[in-house]
DNA sequence: TGTCAAGAGAGATTCGAAAGTTGTCCCGAA
DNA sequence: TTCGGGACAACTTTCGAATCTCTCTTGACA
């Protein structure tokens, strides 16, 4: 081992993988423009490299790219989360209800394991205000273990990116959101019942209602507290 | 005027389209190398814009990449072939019912339009052995018209995109199945109908079968004629 | 005062070569 | 003959400067 830095991975990716981290930890902020002497210095790198990981970000819809006019971190609208929101209430129970009907012991068990870690960090943060970056990646990981059971991997993967995109409307919104009387503990653990049962009707139905409530109170909360930019 | 070029996009994104075009007219053949000096000369620039090119292609699932070892056109698999067509049958079908619900005047002389034209090109091609480039244009045109009304704009791509996959197998494939006994042009005729009597029980069920029937014909025409590869 | 054109500056895009990585081929030893 | 090591070659990845486009400002003219 002469060589110290890692060859597995290419700099692309390292920055890819950077840039996204700080869209969703909210160092980057929604239509705050990403030029690229800037993001050379931040991210140590070079212009084509800097190029080929926005690139990438614009596939994902986490940045929005206008040819000559650059880059710049994906605004954040009502309309675009309606629109988000109307593909999700769709896709994402009926992935589910695949996963209900296709999962294996595997899947249950990642179910009962990242349940298990969700309802851990609930407990330590009572309130959407409390709530840290390690009850967000519970809360992803928790998710996505409910659609890991649906054998079409294109399903998954086009599930998942939309929950990725939804993902950046939740750490924005859910500060300013009025913390209504919702028992978010309650919701998942009715879903892990219903996947453990393999209830495919009641399974889907919770999560349509998990995710449409959801987009109501952060849709409230955009719109009550639109002073979201810095 | 002074330029005589156009500024308006981007040579990225000219190259991004020329390669696409070659994919889908075969020019490109599955799992084949692009090397970037290939590439280069062949659509005369410099490896930075040919590389974004493919970036964005990879985004589409149209090539695949590895790290450190380039890239190559998607290749085709009936595992592959199976996994696209079960995101398929359900997403398209939930699409076109959503569109059915929601469309307007404007969705359904969109259908009108393209079906008429596609009519005409079934016409004037027999068997799956004429088609020719004119018809897989039409084809697409007619399915992208049933979906154009859902109203969510995310549904559409995500579904436009598992769409645009599955065509690269139509094209490889469909000369090689055997041609049985399939009224094509009678199923395209029915969906059109479906769509504009606004029944969103019959529509998205037409519609599955459309796609799971291509698929069976398709990959039985892959498995009999291995010898795609040139 | 309002409109429009030219110029300057900021920044995006493109290029071509340098640096780094992977796979291959050849040679020697067991 | 087979296996392991090492150098070569081809290619991918990265870099930073050169080129080009857009926007904003300034100033002239109606």
């Amino acid at each position: 081992m002469i060589r110290p830095s890692k060859p597995r991975q290419t700099r692309t990716a390292e920055v890819y993988e950077r840039i996204r981290a700080d869209i969703f930890a909210a160092r980057l902020k929604p239509g705050q423009r990403l030029k690229f002497p800037d993001l050379c210095a931040t991210y140590e790198t070079s212009v084509g490299v800097a190029r080929e990981a926005l690139v990438r970000l614009a596939a994902d819809r986490l940045v929005s790219v206008q040819a000559h006019q650059g880059y710049t971190v994906a605004e954040l609208s009502i309309e675009q989360l309606t629109d988000l929101t109307a593909a999700r209430v769709e896709l994402e129970p009926l992935t589910f209800r695949k996963a209900i009907l296709e999962g294996d012991e595997h899947w249950e068990s990642g179910i009962v394991a990242t349940h298990h870690l969700l309802a851990l960090r609930e407990q330590a943060s009572r309130s959407s205000k409390e709530r840290d970056a390690s009850w967000y990646a519970a809360h992803e990981d928790f998710h996505a273990a409910l659609l890991a059971g649906c054998r079409s991997r294109r399903l998954r993967e086009v599930t998942q990116m939309l929950r990725a995109e939804a993902e950046l409307y939740r750490h924005w919104a859910a500060p300013l959101g009025a913390d209504v009387k919702r028992d978010l503990a309650g919701e998942h653990r009715a879903l892990a019942d219903a996947a453990l049962a393999r209830d495919a009707e009641l399974g889907p139905e919770l999560l349509h209602r998990h995710i449409a409530c959801t987009t109501e109170i952060l849709a409230r909360g955009i719109s009550e507290g639109t002073e979201v930019q810095a």
